[in-house]
RNA sequence: GCGCCCGUAGCUCAGCUGGAUAGAGCGUUGGCCUCCGGAGCCAAAGGUCAGAGGUUCGAAUCCUCUCGGGCGCGCCA
């Protein structure tokens, strides 16, 4: 309907235009909104106020002409020119019940679009280190990445979701040699497990599989692993400390077998990331693996065109990329003095193999504490020459878990984090995903976990998911009293719905598709939830004030197809965030 | 010190690329169950949109500054 407004206006524009009313390299968006206010029609267009300017006259003049431009339209009852020089459409009455028809004949495809026209765009998104379990700050990240692309996906665009899995640096070797050490202690070994090493208990369900898989086999009595070696904190450094031990455990292994327990430790964590986020109903197209990048010499080859392209150059034995000429704060070490490329390097590499993977978007979802690292990607990847237009950064701020009005404390160090798991199972799936998807993302998000719980009117996951069971009720009660739902007796019908309540449904309904657009092209999951939440109220409203099961079966009949139309349009929309639509709770 | 994000009702937040009288939920107060699920509905009270300038027909929205809160500023990943 909106879309009808706006080729109306363009049309009238065009007229203005060539009448030399305003002038012909006028640019200006024909932007139709919805009336806050009945009484100024269903529709509204500022456009007479913006052309107002470029065309020297006085907005109600040129609303005045742009009126009489207007081809006529069936759909239309009245135009009117009002306050400053706003144009306001009134539909014709028969307009709105359509979109119940609409509704009932798209079914789950009410709301898609084809706006993106099949562009390819990639969404990168948790790409979480696989050193351990995701814990509640992945979830957010999870959910809104998950909800951003769906969104993506239903407005039109080929969508590759991808995870980003660092397998290749030095926090993977603390992991294995964490693993290592736990597997040495279930060997009967005793060892002082280092202070910068991972402590979470799954390191020791991965070293009692290890334990299971090679035997004793990798076993090494734990004075030759730890003699000689510079002391941990507090006497000495336990990054020193650390890295030596990693040394000590490659030089008594050997290369073969130090992989081994490396793979080992990265293929069960990064199966158990995979499960986790299946579970919150998250799934990739690709996860693209940093080791590989550097195997293939990607990184060297990133490295080098910067060099040729002179952005490079050298300082302390190390290479430094020239980003401060692109923007960034100051220049960045591609390669270290000890001759190892950076995190940056393997990264810059990865965008670049993304570009020419030949997408024609690229969208990154990190976390807000990564907003330092922004500049310098961009930096890089403008002087290697590709179109940074197309590369998006979306930051998603941090939650906060409460409990009983208190902030859940969370300590890494201990290795006791709430686990995105463990959030899993105590709220569940779907007022997780939900919550975490209400806010804006530059929004900190803080976590009620006692309200995600409740099974009450304050929660809006129940509320929402209420209102879907309860339609879903309504025709249960209809079967059981032996009542058939004609479908097409009741879309003859619609015209018969004239109840306030009912005007608003239809509102509400047939805005959901510009609405799913909006959100998409915002990259605004939340619009979604607070719309369904809007939706879900209108809905208990009309229950509670209008009998849908009444006798004449015409009137019923034209009630069941507005109501299953609520009932699609939740379904869909819950959908697009990932929570599940139940018949009954 | 520099950079990014945020500041709207007692609390948690919406407010669409600037638009007509700033909206929800929770909480507070007062109503609605012989009836399709009360896990629901209705009503009332509650605001100097942090503050000050600027841009224009018009600013919660855009720009500048100030104040307050969060985060980040490694040859870590």
């Amino acid at each position: 309907m909106k879309d009808h407004i706006q080729t109306l206006l363009s049309a009238a524009l065009d007229r203005l235009r060539d009448q030399g009313l305003i002038p012909a390299d006028t640019e200006v968006a024909v932007h139709v909104e919805r009336t806050r206010d009945r009484r100024h029609g269903d529709f509204a267009t500022n456009l007479a106020m913006a052309l107002a300017r470029p065309a020297r006259r006085n907005p109600r003049e040129i609303a005045q002409a742009l009126v009489a431009a207007l081809p006529s339209s069936p759909e239309i009852e009245r135009v009117e020119i009002a306050g400053p020089g706003f144009i306001n459409f009134t539909l014709v009455p028969e307009a709105w019940p359509r979109v119940v028809s609409h509704i009932l004949e798209a079914g789950e495809a009410y709301g898609r679009s084809d706006i993106g026209a099949g562009r390819r765009v990639q969404v990168e998104f948790v790409s979480a280190n696989p050193t351990g379990p995701l814990h509640v700050g992945h979830g957010r990240g999870a959910a809104y990445g998950a909800a951003v692309a769906d969104l993506l996906a239903a407005v039109g665009y080929q969508v590759h979701r991808e995870y980003y899995v660092n397998d290749a640096g030095r926090q993977m070797n603390i992991l294995a040699v964490s693993v290592w050490l736990r597997y040495l202690e279930a060997c009967g070994e005793t060892v002082p497990f280092p202070s910068n090493g991972y402590r979470g208990d799954y390191v020791r369900g991965i070293a009692a599989r290890l334990r299971e898989a090679v035997g004793e086999r990798l076993c090494r009595p734990a004075g030759e692993v730890f003699a000689d070696l510079p002391p941990d904190a507090p006497q000495g450094d336990k990054e020193v400390h650390i890295d030596a031990l990693i040394a000590r455990a490659k030089a008594l292994l050997g290369e073969a077998e130090w992989r081994e327990v490396f793979d080992l430790g990265l293929s069960a964590i990064l199966e158990d990331i995979r499960e986790d986020l299946e579970a919150f109903g998250v799934v990739y197209e690709a996860w693209f693996s940093e080791r590989s990048l550097v195997a293939s010499g990607a990184v060297e080859r990133a490295v080098e065109r910067l060099r040729e392209g002179g952005h490079t150059y050298e300082k302390g034995g190390a290479l430094w990329f020239r980003s401060s000429a692109f923007g960034d704060e100051k220049d960045r070490v591609l390669i270290r003095d000890n001759g190892e490329p950076t995190y940056f390097a393997s990264d810059v590499a990865y965008h670049l193999e993304k570009f020419e993977r030949g997408f024609e978007h690229v969208i990154d979802i990190w976390g807000a504490d990564h907003h330092g690292y922004v500049p310098r990607v961009r930096a890089a990847l403008q002087a290697l020459g590709c179109d940074v237009d197309r590369f998006e950064v979306l930051l998603v701020q941090f939650a906060v878990l409460y409990r009983g009005g208190e902030k859940v404390q969370m300590s890494t160090r201990s290795g006791e984090f709430v686990t995105l798991r463990q959030l899993r199972e105590e709220v569940g799936t779907d007022a997780a995903r939900f919550f975490y998807v209400m806010r804006r993302c530059e929004q900190h998000l803080d976590f009620d976990l006692d309200l995600a719980k409740s099974q009450s009117a304050d929660n809006p996951v129940y509320y929402i998911q209420y209102a879907h069971a309860r339609v879903c009720s309504v025709f249960r009660q209809a079967r059981e009293k032996g009542l058939v739902w004609d479908r097409v007796r009741g879309e003859a019908n619609l015209h018969r719905l004239v109840e306030g309540h009912e005007q608003a449904l239809f509102e509400r309904l047939s805005r959901y598709p510009e609405l799913v657009e909006a959100a998409a092209l915002a990259r605004e999951p939340h619009q979604i939830a607070h719309y369904l939440r809007e939706l879900a109220n209108d809905f208990h409203t009309y229950y509670n004030a209008h009998p849908f099961l009444v006798e004449e079966a015409e009137l019923r009949d034209a009630r069941l197809c507005l109501i299953e139309a609520v009932r699609q349009v939740i379904a869909n929309g819950l959908g697009l965030l990932g929570v599940s639509a139940p018949e009954s709770m």
